[in-house]
DNA sequence: TGTGGGCGAGAACGAGCGTTCTCGACTCTG
DNA sequence: CAGAGTCGAGAACGCTCGTTCTCGCCCACA
């Protein structure tokens, strides 16, 4: 098997298995398991276990802001839809079976005490999660704080989504995110 | 030494243990180091660990509750006010030194995936603070749903500062459930 | 004073897991 | 064909940790 291959493989398993078991509960064993990739061969791509948690959040972390992103440039284009359709990214993937809750959340929850990288890789990641949400904040006309606010709605919406076990918090924070930016841009109240 | 006493001891070693590194990362030795309560003591009062971390949970929620709900009480009076009290309450809670996110959070991410306990108690936790920030938001004229969209604020300023490490996501959920408040109930923009 | 039962301290046990090693088979090269 | 390197499969190692056991001590009670 090529090395690429096993590359991608090891981390199709290790994505799917951390995000829905937590990192802790996965053993090494059970990634050669479902990966199909031999022990030795994890271990001289990855030669730890905490390198293999890293690659994991690296990987999750491009993909799901490249593919919010690609949600939102394929949206109709007014600056205010383009926010909404955030939300709407978001609600799809709460109603997705194996939604878990945010992995870095999850992650920053598990390890964020133990595990200086893992919390880095979770501050990265909200950080650069926030700005985009300020960016389409400001090209609707808003400040930067309404931005901030209103990635404070997506955040509560991802762990409110994950603990409840429902999509619905999407469109709460949805109508509440259209609220303050209406308001913040000065038009009419629906 | 008395049985009270003992219990007493033991939990509030595993909460400031288990928040601050983890459940998963905290050994029943490190328990009775800090409680200094015997191993056999221990295992007296709760029968597994899991016993141990379902009574830090449960202690855990009516504890904070009863905290933000007498801070809330001593606030002054109008009822909006009450609503922007919860969000001083997490502001002075996210500046304590020792502050690490919310614990419900903490171990639904770290646990959620395996213990069916530690998810059922999130869910718990966060219907009851959501249904309480309802309250206050009918209380102060406003729809269920603005409750709801505030506790989604609140939500996200828990995960954001503990990600984050600073306080100020308290102010600016403080700031948006203010204006959600404000435009719902019909008064002037600031 | 003798005795039995409970307690503290710590060892011990057994399972799980991260990591490495062994062994046999296959491949590539001279 | 010979030999050396590489790889897959799985065992093995060492550590951690949840849980239980042992042993010596103390105290209540006859």
């Amino acid at each position: 098997m090529d090395t690429d291959l096993a590359r991608e493989r090891i981390l199709d398993a290790a994505e799917d298995l951390f995000y829905a078991r937590g990192i802790q509960a996965v053993g090494m064993d059970v990634i050669r398991d479902a990966s199909g990739v031999t022990l030795r061969r994890v271990y001289q791509l990855f030669p730890s276990k905490s390198d293999l948690v890293e690659a994991y959040l690296a990987r999750r972390d491009t993909r799901w802001l490249q593919s919010l992103a690609a949600y939102v440039d394929a949206a109709a284009g007014a600056p205010a839809e383009r926010l909404a359709a955030v939300f709407d990214w978001l609600e799809n993937w709460f109603a997705q079976s194996d939604f878990h809750g945010c992995a870095f959340i999850n992650s920053f929850g598990e390890l964020g005490g133990t595990s200086p990288q893992v919390a880095a890789a979770a501050r990265r990641h909200k950080d650069t999660f926030h700005a985009y949400l300020r960016e389409l904040a400001t090209a609707a006309g808003a400040t930067a704080d309404i931005g901030t606010q209103i990635a404070l709605l997506a955040e509560g919406a991802m762990t409110t989504a994950a603990i409840s076990g429902t999509p619905a918090p999407a469109r709460q924070a949805r109508q509440a995110a259209q609220t303050l930016l209406t308001l913040e841009t000065g038009r009419a109240k629906r």
